[in-house]
RNA sequence: GGGGAAGUGGUGUAAUGGCAGCCACGCUAGUCUUAGGAACUAGUGCCGCAAGGCGUGGGGGUUCAAGUCCCCCCUUCCCCA
């Protein structure tokens, strides 16, 4: 092997990943083949859209953190199940097929062609005999037939109902896809319209995903994300009698500890009972507020610190437990879509509560005692209940809650409650590019579902797709798609012509991975049960309440019919942090305000366009960290890093740069240095080469070390052991500095070897160098293994076990301190008790000279490290 | 407003309650008879000639010992309202 200035990555790169694709060296063994014997891992990236935007160097980083994981656990002994495939189904495709005025179908197929050419330059070790797409038959097939399986559950359902609908792209959405109220695609304000849509039950499941949260190795803030959104209250309802009517008013309020306090009821304007209890001299006003409302988006009902609107409506309710009158007024701050469309104002303890009483001057009874009065802000703490009849002195809170519901209950005025946040799953979309639900409709049996035999229901090839804009699906345009004959009676018949959501595809398609040429059942109970669950999930954490929620849900659902055995997908989740770029923009013009349409927020910044850039004054450009996209055309493509420094300095230097999880700023400052580490690797190895025995370094390390080479050794096996424990535990940066300290090491103790000599102890870290090296930079440790004179893959190869022995230190560097401060420093017997460092550090000239003969107060010994004297 | 994460050199970052700043970027000086976006050597938290002192967003506390644990406050980012 020649010694180059310049590694060759360039060579070599590309001629290992063609020996990998043709050998197939990452194809996971099935359960029943070879290799299945030993002990499975699934290691599972989120499955990509595949956008024409193409790849930037965000991306890739959780891709390189899984591949890592696959190729340690191949060499650990495991048979790795790695694989990949398209979330091709979807609005995201579809909006930019139409925009691109192409066919969906192949834009997704040549997309998705390079992706997995830019998946190999970074070297990822795909089984791509696995690859699946969510948008072909033989998948969607599976998807809808999954949709029966919750249909004849009673978890699948049509209903009319109010729905998010964005104006832009034409459809419904669901609730999870509304971001601060608008379109989390184009972010259009949504408008709410009344349809006939397709729901999935998640409702019923709500318990069993909140409480299976707890024994999943997830990130913190995603888990408590899922409890937020899924947002169990426990409360009560409560009713309160309106006056001079039959009529009651039900109310839902987690605080039903404070009802003594309520001394008011708010409406929504949307209430039903609104219009009936007004009374003749408030109607008019009433009915102006109403109609006032109607044009305020919910957030803007919500928005905190809004001054607070209302109207008396004329009415009273009686509070049911002390029978006080409380009038009953409408404001918009209380939706209809929440609760009961109505609560109990108690404005002590409730802030928006008490901020519609000062302005209306309303009565504030305080019933829980915070120790000071109610005047400038509700009191929101526990404390004693006062006011509250025969409850004064218990103390408030949740207990009291409980009590109170159940004394409401004996009492026949209310009921303990509880209560979600979670919606049920809207799966319609009105729109093309998805799997068509597998519904028929028939006028004389209804609903009827398609025959499994039947499927799939063929999305049908169309020229024109775009959404009509009427709300009608385009399906429903297609009369050879609609007219069919009725499963059950052979009539006449109309195919349901929504689509699913994207959603669906991916919520069950790490199963498919499983046993993706199944042809007669999504999958085998065999297959699952031997790969599932994923034992390693990476993506983003933008998924955190839908795709994680939505596939959480289907597992269950699919447990409980008895196709799996397991109740959670996803035992241990992480995510990468995002990537940002540092971006050329500058102040919105007067242009840019005027272009902005009503409703828009007004950003502070706009990206500056490339034509921009070159002429815009350079001391108003105003740089920013912000995400990098193809829209802020801030973009790094991991190709042309690659190009430039390697697949494996990009690897390298993506997993060192900053913890997995932590936001980049991405710079290429630093890859140079990634890149010069294993040239460094490189050129080391080389000067060895020659001669290079792995018997003869075993046969030899035993006798006559120096001191340094000793040193090294220690070093190679503590090094083993630090990177094998930091791979366990996602901490990647760690790992490559310890590699480097250790390569460093290398260089020194080669420097200091007279010219053509080896070292055994040298010999033996540079062989396991290049075995922990493999799953960061691959192409270069096959290479270099190669050159070692060894045949084969290195990830056939044993993952080296640290010898605890070796690694242990001998001696250490004994701190002595004197109150807290480093006075001196000694080496000492690592295994020194604490009696001999005591007076090591006693007998030390410079102690004894700094505490003058003065006694000391105290001595603190720690075994192994230092001495604290007090004086 | 609620929930979550975080704040350490010029920069990215590292530190089971036990030497703050490993590793890397950058920078400074030097070596290699040309050149340098190459390689190597040495240095590089701040103040100070030095001895030494000071230092992990701010303020308190616990401890022999706090970046780390507790309380209060400030700032940034993410999620939900």
């Amino acid at each position: 092997m020649q010694v180059r200035k310049q590694f060759p990555f360039a060579i070599f790169e590309p001629a290992w990943q063609r020996h990998w694709l043709e050998q197939s060296t990452f194809r996971a063994a099935n359960p029943g083949e070879p290799g299945s014997e030993k002990p499975k891992y699934y290691a599972l990236d989120m499955f990509p859209y595949p956008s024409g935007a193409g790849l930037h160097v965000g991306h890739p980083e959780g891709w390189i953190a899984t591949d890592i994981i696959s190729r340690q656990k191949r060499m650990k002994g495991f048979n790795v199940l790695h694989p990949m495939g398209w979330d091709a189904f979807g609005q995201p495709a579809e909006n930019e097929a139409i925009k691109r005025k192409l066919n969906p179908r192949e834009m997704v197929r040549e997309f998705a062609a390079t992706y997995k050419q830019q998946f190999d330059i970074v070297g990822l070790s795909y089984d791509w005999d696995r690859e699946i797409n969510s948008s072909d038959p033989n998948y969607y097939k599976w998807t809808q037939w999954l949709f029966l399986l919750l249909y004849q559950k009673g978890l699948a359902y049509r209903r009319n109902a109010p729905v998010n609908w964005c104006p832009v792209d034409k459809t419904v959405l669901a609730n999870e896809e509304v971001v601060n109220g608008r379109c989390w695609r184009c972010d259009t304000v949504v408008q709410k319209r009344q349809m006939p849509q397709w729901f999935f039950k998640i409702t019923a499941y709500a318990d069993r995903l909140l409480n299976d949260l707890d024994g999943l190795n997830w990130p913190e803030g995603i888990r408590s994300m899922q409890r937020n959104w899924i947002g169990r209250s426990e409360g009560a309802e409560v009713d309160f009698v309106v006056e001079g009517r039959e009529d009651k008013l039900r109310i839902f309020t987690t605080r039903p500890d404070t009802l003594w306090g309520a001394t008011f009821m708010v409406l929504a304007p949307e209430h039903p009972l609104v219009k009936e209890i007004a009374s003749e001299s408030q109607r008019a006003a009433v009915d102006a507020y109403v109609l006032r409302a109607q044009h305020i988006s919910d957030i803007d009902r919500l928005a905190e610190g809004k001054e607070k609107t209302g109207v008396w409506t004329g009415a009273y309710a009686v509070n049911p437990v002390n029978n006080s009158p409380v009038p009953i007024w409408i404001a918009d701050y209380v939706l209809m879509g929440y609760g009961t469309g109505a609560i109990m104002a108690v404005p002590a303890h409730d802030q928006r509560d008490f901020e519609f009483a000062k302005k209306f001057d309303l009565p504030i009874v305080q019933v829980i005692d915070g120790g000071v009065a109610v005047e400038m802000e509700a009191y929101t703490g526990d404390g004693a209940l006062i006011n509250s009849g025969p409850l004064n002195g218990s103390p408030g809170g949740k207990e009291a809650a409980k009590k109170i519901s159940q004394w409401l209950l004996e009492q026949g005025m209310g009921q303990p409650v509880v209560t979600f946040k979670l919606r049920d799953w809207l799966i319609s979309r009105q729109r093309y590019w998805g799997a068509p639900i597998p519904i028929i409709h028939c006028p004389e049996h209804g609903e009827v579902p398609v025959h499994d035999a039947d499927l799939p229901v063929k999305l049908p090839d169309v020229a024109h797709y775009e959404p009509s804009g009427t709300g009608e699906a385009p399906l429903a345009t297609i009369p050879e798609f609609v007219n069919t004959a009725c499963p059950v009676c052979g009539g006449p018949a109309r195919r349901e012509t929504d689509t699913m959501g994207g959603f669906a595809c991916s919520s069950w398609y790490f199963l498919r991975f499983a046993d993706p040429h199944n042809d007669s059942a999504p999958f085998s109970r065999e297959s699952v049960d031997y790969w599932l669950p994923v034992d390693m999930y990476v993506g983003g954490a933008e998924h955190a309440v839908m795709h994680l929620l939505y596939a959480r849900f289907w597992t269950k659902v699919l447990y409980d019919a008895g196709l799996v055995g397991f109740v959670e997908p996803f035992s241990t989740l992480r995510n990468q942090g995002m990537m940002l770029a540092y971006t050329p923009g500058r102040k919105p013009s007067h242009e840019d305000e005027a272009e902005e349409t009503d409703g828009e927020p007004i950003e502070d910044w706009k990206v500056l366009r490339p034509e921009e850039l070159a002429t815009y004054p350079k001391d108003q450009i105003i740089y920013r960290w912000v995400k990098m996209s193809k829209s802020l055309r801030n973009v790094v493509t991991p190709d042309e890093t690659a190009e430039k420094y390697g697949a494996d300095a990009l690897r390298v230097y993506e997993m060192f740069v900053a913890p997995f999880e932590e936001t980049v700023q991405w710079s290429e400052d630093g890859i140079r240095g990634s890149a010069k580490f294993l040239q460094r690797v490189y050129r080391l190895t080389a000067q060895y080469v020659d001669g290079f025995s792995r018997i003869g370094w075993r046969e030899k390390i035993e006798r006559g070390l120096s001191d340094p080479e000793k040193a090294l050794r220690r070093k190679t096996h503590q090094t083993i052991a630090k990177v094998t424990d930091d791979l366990e535990s996602f901490r990647f940066n760690t790992s490559v500095a310890a590699l480097m300290e250790w390569v460093n090491l290398m260089y020194e103790v080669s420097n200091a070897l007279p010219k053509g000599r080896r070292s055994s102890a040298l010999d033996e870290a540079i062989e396991y160098l290049i075995r922990l090296i493999a799953p960061y930079a691959p192409h270069l440790a096959d290479e270099l293994w190669e050159a070692l004179g060894n045949d084969g893959f290195l990830y056939r190869n044993p993952w080296p076990i640290s010898d605890a022995n070796i690694a242990k230190a001998d001696e250490i560097t004994l701190i002595v301190q004197i109150n807290g401060k480093v006075r001196d420093k000694m080496t000492a017997p690592a295994d020194a008790d604490n009696a001999s460092i005591v007076a090591l550090a006693l007998a030390s000239p410079r102690i004894r000279e700094l505490l003058g003969g003065a006694e000391p107060k105290k001595v603190i010994p720690v075994a192994g490290k230092l001495v604290n004297i007090v004086i």
